[in-house]
RNA sequence: CGGGGUGUGGCGCAGUGGCAGCGCGCAUGGUUUGGGACCAUGAGGCCGGCGGUUCAAAUCCGCCCACCCCGACCA
């Protein structure tokens, strides 16, 4: 007998809402709050009700699945963790107030867990002896706590969500090459059994560290991250991380230089239509307060930098705008400030100013640009290196196709880690030579609900949610037409037993309430397959039975119904 | 943290100094039952909090808090 696997409406704690809360933005927020399946509990942290739960385990098990199948091991690490751990591997300073803490009753500092690199790093370090103890998968599905600056759209981005994360561990590169690839096919198949097309992209590695990751993105024009990529090859990456075609190379001749006077002209758009030249002719000078002291970042004047490049480039934890008084203070003159004659404070440069000859900057005297110059010429940088934003229009840098953008929701996200964590908790083994080296480190996050907030944003229509039949709370909405003195009533009892009796996922609305109602509710909640029972198709022994994404519904005939409805299920 | 917005019954909202209201929902009774029915009678609010101004504050002033949206961060 299989276990029963049904509710009636009625019992239901949650209610399903007329109108989305009023400050909701979001569809997935919207509709996972009107269907009562989630309910806020502060910023970022929600409960799930029954339905948001049964959905949220299938999507669960569909990661559990996968990660088994290619060879994961389940378990579960502490979501509480000594700082102290944190501190091995210096990564607090990297999370910094991401990392919530707190303290015990004898004032040890613990932080609840935002990641667990160094947990897992720690059991390496106790289990890993030899290379033969090599590779290992383990991954757990737990609650992460990370205090970010902004949660944001519900379950997209919380401040406690469950996150299913795996760390492989190899011997060597080709070892952890192969355990990405493994991950990379799992997810595929987890995607795709969720019926959300993803797409890889590369990414920057962020706090978590690492040489290389990638992303997992799934298209929408409501996303919030911004994918740069390529239409004629395979080439896509997060715009934090990728790159395009500066063009344009030197080939006129150096001309001297020549100060000119700019009276007001601030921007430099502004300063390439004074001048009468393509703002890709001009250099902008832009200032940071990296780690509390200013640095002077030049790039070419039809560009704009790219924070998070920049920063992995000077390597530091924090790093926003310069004030006004910052940038004063430091000598510079905003509108007019130049690389030309800078001394005393450290200088950035893309590579694009090597990139065309005869540019216009600015004289570092209010009013004055000057023109005509050139790089290295004119002025040197301390360092110079890709730090643009790529954009849409740019070269593909592998095939010169214009770049397209797009946006898309982060749905899952992958690093190669390699040796840096585990050098520092000293996780090393013995290799075939007898000689200690570090266990080379991957790992694998995929935040459960953010999935099941994008499997809505992209399943859903003016109407509600259309969930994927894979991770519809329940397969099939059972509802009855209460006519007066009908057999409706028994009818549906009898049906709603059999169908538990054959395995069917049954949501039973046993509500008395009118028709159009129920309708609404069941379009609002979901539910792929939806059974009315009423005295009209009843007279003539049928039931009307529709898949909630089409418009017509189909009679069948109620004698042995439950089985019907199960091929219909099985068979889709 | 910077910028913007909102806090009045479960949800959506009105209420510019003088008795705290409306729609939906909820309860009871009745009539209804194929796409959010109708009538009647009810219940339900420390107007986010604290302080101030005033004879009188949801309303004016100050401070604080919470939540939502934009940015930096992230699964």
């Amino acid at each position: 007998m299989t276990p029963t696997a049904g509710l009636r409406l009625s019992q239901l704690i949650s209610k399903t809402l007329r109108q989305a809360p009023a400050d909701t933005e979001t569809i997935s927020h919207q509709l996972l709050l009107r269907a009562g399946m989630i309910f806020p509990g502060a910023a970022g942290v929600y409960s799930y009700l029954p339905l948001g739960w049964r959905a949220f385990k299938k999507v669960e098990n569909i990661i559990r699945e996968e990660m088994d199948r290619a060879g994961g091991q389940e378990a579960l690490f502490p979501g509480l963790q000594p700082l102290e751990l944190w501190q091995e591997t210096g990564r607090n300073t990297a999370f910094g107030p991401t990392m919530f803490s707190i303290e015990d009753r004898k004032d040890r500092r613990l932080v609840l867990g935002p990641t667990h690199e160094e947990v897992v790093a720690q059991l390496a370090r106790s289990y890993v002896r030899s290379y033969r103890d090599l590779p290992v998968l383990v991954y757990q599905i737990q609650n992460k706590f990370r205090d970010e600056l902004r949660p944001r759209g519900g379950l997209l981005r919380g401040r406690e969500f469950s996150m299913k994360d795996l760390y492989s561990l190899d011997a060597d590169e080709a070892g952890l090459d192969h355990s990405y690839q493994l991950m990379i096919d799992a997810y595929r198949r987890i995607y795709e059994r969720c019926h959300l097309p993803a797409v890889i992209v590369e990414a920057d590695s962020g706090a978590i560290g690492g040489k290389e990751s990638h992303e997992f993105t799934s298209l929408t024009p409501t996303g919030e991250d911004e994918i740069i990529h390529c239409p004629s090859c395979t080439y896509a990456a997060n715009l934090e991380k990728a790159q395009g075609q500066k063009g344009e190379a030197p080939t006129d001749a150096l001309l001297p230089l020549d100060e000119i006077a700019t009276p007001s002209i601030k921007t430099i758009e502004a300063l390439a239509q004074f001048v009468g030249v393509p703002t890709s002719r001009t250099l902008k000078a832009v200032f940071y307060s990296v780690d509390g002291k200013v640095v002077f970042t030049v790039i070419r004047g039809d560009l704009d930098i790219n924070e998070v490049k920049l920063k992995n480039l000077l390597k530091c934890n924090e790093l926003r705008m310069a004030t006004e008084e910052e940038v004063a203070g430091a000598g510079l003159v905003a509108g007019s400030a130049s690389p030309l004659g800078l001394k005393g404070i450290p200088t950035m440069g893309d590579d694009s100013i090597a990139l065309g000859a005869n540019l216009v900057a600015g004289a570092n005297r209010d009013g004055y640009h000057v023109k005509n110059v050139n790089y290295p010429r004119d002025f040197q940088v301390d360092t110079i290196g890709d730090i643009a934003s790529a954009a849409a229009g740019q070269g593909c840098p592998r095939c010169s196709a214009p770049l397209q953008a797009g946006r898309g929701i982060e749905v899952g996200h992958i690093f190669k880690l390699g040796t840096f964590i585990s050098q520092k908790i000293g996780a090393a083994f013995l290799d075939q030579e007898g000689a200690s080296r570090p266990v080379i480190m991957g790992s694998y996050g995929i935040g459960v609900g953010r999935l099941l907030a994008a499997i809505v944003e992209l399943h859903h229509d003016d109407k509600g949610i259309t969930w994927p039949l894979s991770i519809a709370p329940y397969q099939a909405y059972l509802c009855p037409l209460y006519g007066d003195g009908s057999q409706v009533g028994e009818v549906t009892e009898e049906l709603y037993q059999e169908m538990l009796k054959v395995g069917i996922e049954v949501l039973f609305d046993d509500r008395e309430d009118s028709p159009g109602v129920k309708f609404n509710d069941a379009d609002l909640l979901g539910i792929p397959l939806r059974l009315v029972i009423s005295q009209r198709s009843l007279g003539k022994g049928n039931a009307e039975v529709k898949w909630r994404t089409e418009k017509q519904p189909q009679l069948l005939p109620i004698e042995g119904l439950a089985q019907q409805v199960k091929a219909l299920l099985w068979g889709s």
